[in-house]
DNA sequence: TACCAGCATAAAAATATGCAAATATTTGTA
DNA sequence: TACAAATATTTGCATATTTTTATGCTGGTA
């Protein structure tokens, strides 16, 4: 694999690697999602949220589309969805590693039973 | 989700937005290899392949195991080989958007029939 | 035209990440 | 003990990302 290519497949996961981008890209598979939709959600200023989508835009994650003064977007392949589906997985696999870098992160962990979404 | 699983899974992906990153994992399917073998795979200097290494082993991606004087790593869930290969799958079915990010990023994009690995 | 709503982009400050050079640590061996 | 090999960690600095705040743009409507 060549250089160039390499460091387009990087980008892609760095695109994945902010907190807010993830909970955009779960919120959409939903189905489109307005940008006003996606700031209650994130609870985020509209300033961030569109910074954030940017990113996303840029790395062709999401599309968007613009009905009179507001903008929709969607996620442009789905497979991105099974994508995330297996990090969960991957996460579920190993929650008492989890549990222990969240505590390291100033978490509090999760609780009894309780299931990584 | 909580805040701090976000983060958490945040931090996940963030380690893997890396092309050396993405080439120690991709080199790991074929199991163990200590860290010399990765260091002439990667082409890089020892002390930047052990700090790569120690992104990874910090987000419990890989594990490492020491024999004599030398430190084979390993994929700690080989789950996130599939995870690889989704993303290959994802950059596959928008080649043509990539080769158009490529060649922003200066590369010379892929040749004719040329598959993404 | 004037104005407002909904988004996008820009600018600046704070934080994090990447990289290279130097230094440490650990293990085996003379 | 002294030394070499293999790997890890630290440090200093350049770059990139995140976050806030401010400003700009476009489409609808009075």
């Amino acid at each position: 694999m060549q250089q160039p290519l390499r460091r387009f497949k990087a980008e892609f996961f760095k695109a994945l690697g902010h907190p807010a981008r993830l909970v955009i890209i779960d919120q959409l598979r939903e189905g489109e999602c307005s940008v006003q939709e996606l700031q209650v959600v994130l609870e985020m200023d509209q300033s961030s949220v569109s910074q954030q989508l940017a990113v996303l835009r840029n790395k062709n994650i999401v599309d968007s589309r613009k009905e009179g003064t507001t903008v929709f977007y969607r996620v442009r392949d789905p497979m991105i969805f099974q994508l995330l589906d297996i990090a969960r997985e991957i996460f579920n696999n190993h929650l008492i590693d989890t549990q222990a870098i969240l505590a390291q992160l100033g978490g509090e962990g999760l609780g009894d039973g309780e299931a990584l979404s």
